[in-house]
DNA sequence: ACCTGAACACCGTTCAAGT
DNA sequence: ACCTGAACACCGTTCAAGT
């Protein structure tokens, strides 16, 4: 629908035809320079608009005006294109996981609490970002080095949290790991909701979903600390 | 890669070219019959296989041995297709939760029980028919009159048997809603993280997902319960 | 070394024409 | 009333050829 305006109509621009030796074209280089960087940037942008599953790599080569094969020098597939995507995700995440760490009081409640908001928030502000790092269809997860060792630093660091819960000592060994998948999933389960598109049957609008989810995760914990 | 073996070279058929009118051709007649409900089945069966996401009209259309366009006499798009087929994953679902009810004793704890497992049964059990329901990309969720209708009734129940549980009434008026979106949250979450291929991660084997979920679900109603 | 553009095998969807 | 098959505008991916 939407048009590139103004391309190859331009009559301002060089004419240049005759000799072109002595006026190298400024307008369109044979070579873009940093395209594997557009590439993700436009990606991103179309990932934002349509969606993570309704990017192209045509429309995607289309939008930085370049030929449509041109992407495959740079990512070997669709799927290696949206898995770089999501390594740059996942960086994103487990910084805003460790810097809300380094934000909250030492004690354990307090700590957990900033785990999940940091996971909520993080989902939340970036719901694109979120989808293309959790419907694994679209990535090759298991072919990136970072990606399984980001999540695990984020699992381990859930799991030594939990354990540290007052009341943690009292229970059966192991205990801890199944709170640290009760957590997960509900933290997982609230974002998931929200991007597929669920609150509204809720009866939550918009507006009020990142206080409702969060509000969600401080009901978790007030239930966990409580015995 | 799968053929279609033994057809159109089968020697033993009715060689009724030169009097058509005689013979009625057996084979391949120009009327498919039922073709609305094969279209259902076999792109139930590309989704089992492929995932939902994979199916393509085409690809069902070449299964059912029919013309590219025939679908779209029965279907006005390929989201209208699986729209049909979340409708009937939808009843499924509304069933195994109300024959869950109709078995469980009749205390409010062990009500919501039967509750948390029958959504997780039926997300583990037809992990296909969850995924075509809840991503909602691929369906026309708010185009389907049965498909609000059957999850409100759901989301009711759920809102009515947690306000039920004890202790509940010493909370704050409408608490319950509260705790009904973080029980579906948790529940969502479990039979999402299942779906999306995160339970490796958890070190949760293929053969230990549903009775990990289970127990993740049992614990969350423990710890509910318990103030 | 990097990019083009034609080519191939796919899609969803439409629609005149066939039965 | 229902189905066919060509047509159109898309895809992802490959690869000889161009710069």
């Amino acid at each position: 629908m939407a048009k590139d305006s103004g391309q190859g109509q331009d009559e301002t621009m060089p004419r240049s035809t005759t000799k072109a030796s002595l006026a190298p074209p400024r307008q369109k280089p044979y070579h873009h320079g940093n395209l594997r960087q557009s590439l993700l940037e436009a990606a991103l942008e179309l990932a934002k608009e349509s969606g993570p599953d309704h990017v192209s790599v045509r429309e995607v080569a289309r939008r930085i005006g370049v030929s449509s094969g041109a992407p495959f020098r740079h990512f070997a597939s669709r799927t290696a294109l949206m898995t770089a995507l999501a390594e740059q995700a996942m960086g994103l995440f487990r910084s805003e996981i460790e810097a809300g760490q380094k934000r909250a009081p030492g004690d354990p409640v307090s700590r957990v609490r900033a785990l999940g908001h940091a996971f909520i928030h993080w989902a939340f502000l970036h719901p694109t970002h979120f989808q293309i790092i959790s419907s694994r269809h679209l990535i090759d997860f298991a072919g990136s080095a970072t990606l399984g060792r980001d999540l695990d630093a984020v699992r381990a660091l859930t799991v030594e949290l939990l354990g540290q819960l007052p009341g943690m000592g009292a229970r059966s060994p192991g205990a801890h790991l199944d709170f640290a998948l009760l957590a997960r999933a509900t933290v997982y389960g609230l974002a998931r909701m929200r991007v597929d598109g669920q609150f509204p049957q809720w009866d939550i609008e918009e507006s009020d979903a990142l206080p409702a989810a969060l509000a969600s995760v401080d009901l978790l914990i007030s239930v966990l600390k409580a015995p």
